[in-house]
Order: structure tokens, then C-alpha cells, then sequence
DNA sequence: TGTACATCAGTGAACGCGCGTTCACTGATGTAC
DNA sequence: TGTACATCAGTGAACGCGCGTTCACTGATGTAC
């Protein structure tokens, strides 16, 4: 940060704009996220930028993956905390909520990246690529793992990542922008508990 | 809008302003809801509209008003065509999905408003207030008839409304804004069908 | 009914701000011989 | 090992943009007598 450079030549200009990128939008969300801020951080002018991004849209691309990126963690980390289990349905329901709690104390802890790993800049987001490793994928394989597990019958698996991707992205939008903004920390325990029930609930099919 | 106004005075400012943001809320999101558009739109000085707006923020808010109660009124709409049904608890479940099917509706229909309903301008948005009629009273006033019929235990009743709104708004938020912009039209009604197939199996009470 | 005057609702120019981006440039580095 | 020179990675000034907001102002309206 706004260290003072000795030599003329940064050496990994690109690097520190990014991380300077994304100090901006921990602290700020994806609209501090400008050419000039960024590179007022680093202590550099706007045009060296130009040298490593083409323009605006890239730097916030850019800035936008590594948010993705920690939400991924943020995920994985839950996930490994689950304990197996011999019973596997209920490791397996673990699991799956697991994903969503992992998203959703991301949300709660990191409101600016969260926003920022969403925020598009007017061009159209990407859908989720399976294969990539990302949210996307650890919901999907947690789903899997229901069905597999007999919790979610293979009828009612069709876009069930969907659904389930919905409730906590709206929950945590309502909380971390939205009317629910301001709760207390234990009201907001509450709604993440009684939101996730819902959807572990309605993801479960009856036998 | 922008007709050539004859008279110096306007007559009728505030709402011509009102209806101007309201129109740049619909065509281009919340922050095109501008002092200065807002008075071009209307053909007249930005200075004029501080004669009716103490500053940014209090028009912003009332075309955010105005956005929320095109909301209640979708829902309204969803709400009267559901038809009365001698199986009461078929009824009670269809008011219930027919207030997510509105919302749904009106975001995917007016994305610009809907935006503008949640924008919040840096400042906290109030917490829905129980009794203003809004969109969170129908929700509860449907919920309560789910109890009330025995679709939905009492023991469960608390933070409902949260759990389901979160599902309805996160699934307009990926639709209209996410990584889910982009999506056709059959694919669109595929997710909301299973989003709310979800919702409401996941309120349901097995007995 | 006519007139003086207060009040109200506008105008128009200007301010400072931060933004993305372009331009001609210069200092530092690396390479060929 | 030393030097000429191409290339690379920066600088700094400037552009035009739209924004919110303030200022001194003026045209239109309404009211008291």
C-alpha cells in the first residue's frame, strides 16, 4: 500500500494493482474499484495501469475473479469442517449446507468482495462453467451426494442447484444491502438457521 | 416528457420530476435516477428541482417508493387471480406462491424498477414495517393462512417470510442482474417453477 | 377594478469533484557486438 | 568489459464527461387595499 517505490520500474505493477483492487472493494464494494484509485494506491499514475489492462473493464474483471475466488475458499473451508459421519445421509445433508454457510459467512464477513465477485460493470456475466471448481461445482456435487444418499430423489434433482443457490444469495442480498441490513447479530443467525431449514426441507423427498 | 412547457411555471413540478425519475428507474436502473436528468427529462434547470427535493437522496427515495409500490401492486394482481377453491389449504398454498410469483413477474418484467425498489444510496433501508401493506404484509398474511389451514406447523411459523423472500429475491437478483442474466425464456420459467416448487415443499408440515 | 408589492418558482452560470482515457514524453533495462 | 541502441514501463499534462450543489438573479402569481 502507497508504499514509497525506490526504483522507476515497479517490477510487478500488475500484481499490486490487483491486490490494491481488491483492498478497494473489501473496504469499499466493485465501485471503488476505478483505473485511478487503484493505481493512486499503488503510488503509480493512472496511465502505468494501461500498461497491464486494457481498460476500466478489465482491471474490474480481474478484481472480480480473485472475490470469486475467496468465496470458493470460503466454501471449501466449511466443507472440510464437516465431519464424516457413518451416517452418510446426514453427512451428506451436512455437507450441503455446509455450502451455503460457507456462502453465506462470506457474504456477512467480506460484504464488499461479495458484491464485487457479483458485480458485472453493464457487461453480461458469465454462467456458471461446471468444471471450474467453483461454487457452482460444490453445490452441484453436494447434490449429487443427496441424491446418491437417497435424501433427494433423482426426479426432483433437475435444477435443484438453482433453488437452492437463490435462497442463500437472496439472503445474504437482504442482509448485506437490502432491508435486512442493521440486524443483530443473533437475528441474523436465526434467518441463516431458519432459511437453510427451508431449503434442506424442501430438498428432502419424502419416502 | 421533455414536451416544451408554454408557461414559466410549471404548475405540477414534483410529480413531473417524480414520474421522470421514474421512467429513467425503469429504462436504466437506479442510478440514472439523477437531479440533473431527472430536470432535463422534464425540460427545465436542475436547479428547479430543489425547489421540491431538499437534495439527491429524497428524490431518489420517493422514486424508490414509487418502484416498491409497483411491486405490491404485482403481487395484488397474482394475488386476485388466484381462484377460491372449496379445498382451502389448495387455496392458501396457491395465494402463497402466487405473492412469489408476482414478485417474480414484476422483476423479470421491470427490472429497472425493481433495482430502484432496493436501492438504498448508501443510506440504510428501512426494515419492512408490518401493517404498511406492502409486499412483506402480503407475504405474512399468507403465511399465516398456511398455518391457519394446517399446511404449515406454528412451531415453524417464525422467519418464514424471511426464508421465502430470500428464495424469490435471489432468484430475481441471478435472473435480472447475476450470472443467470441471459437466461431464455423457457429456461427462466423452468427455474422459477422448481425455485418455488422448493419454497413450498419446504414450508410444508408433514403430519 | 386597479395597483403596489411580497412571495413563489423558476433561470443560468459557475464551483469542484472524480472518472476513463489519450498524448507526447523520459528514465530504466536488456541485448548485440 | 564497454558501448550503442532498441525496447519496455513508467510520467505528467490534458481532454471531455456528468455529477451534486450554490449563487445571485428574474419572471409569474397572488394578495391587500
Amino acid at each position: 500500500m502507497s508504499r514509497t517505490r525506490t526504483t522507476y520500474h515497479h517490477g510487478d505493477l500488475r500484481n499490486a494493482l490487483l491486490a490494491a483492487g481488491a483492498e478497494l472493494a473489501e473496504v469499499a464494494g466493485p465501485d471503488a474499484v476505478t483505473i485511478r484509485a487503484v493505481a493512486a494506491k499503488v503510488g503509480v499514475s493512472p496511465t502505468a495501469a494501461y500498461r497491464h489492462f486494457a481498460d476500466h473493464a478489465e482491471l474490474l474483471e480481474a478484481v472480480r475473479q480473485h472475490a470469486m475466488d475467496r468465496l470458493s475458499d470460503s466454501m471449501r473451508r466449511y466443507l472440510r469442517r464437516v465431519p464424516p459421519s457413518d451416517a452418510a445421509a446426514l453427512a451428506a445433508l451436512n455437507r450441503f449446507t455446509a455450502t451455503g454457510r460457507g456462502y453465506l459467512h462470506f457474504a456477512l464477513t467480506e460484504p464488499g468482495l461479495f458484491r464485487t465477485a457479483f458485480a458485472t460493470g453493464h457487461k453480461t456475466l458469465a454462467p456458471p462453467q461446471p468444471g471450474s471448481g467453483g461454487p457452482f461445482d460444490m453445490l452441484t456435487d453436494a447434490l449429487d451426494d443427496l441424491v446418491a444418499v437417497g435424501y433427494l430423489a433423482p426426479e426432483h434433482r433437475p435444477l435443484a442447484e438453482i433453488a437452492a443457490w437463490s435462497a442463500v444469495h437472496g439472503l445474504a442480498d437482504l442482509l448485506i444491502e437490502g432491508p435486512l441490513r442493521g440486524l443483530g447479530r443473533r437475528d441474523r443467525n436465526a434467518v441463516i438457521d431458519r432459511t437453510i431449514e427451508m431449503v434442506a426441507h424442501g430438498m428432502h423427498t419424502a419416502r
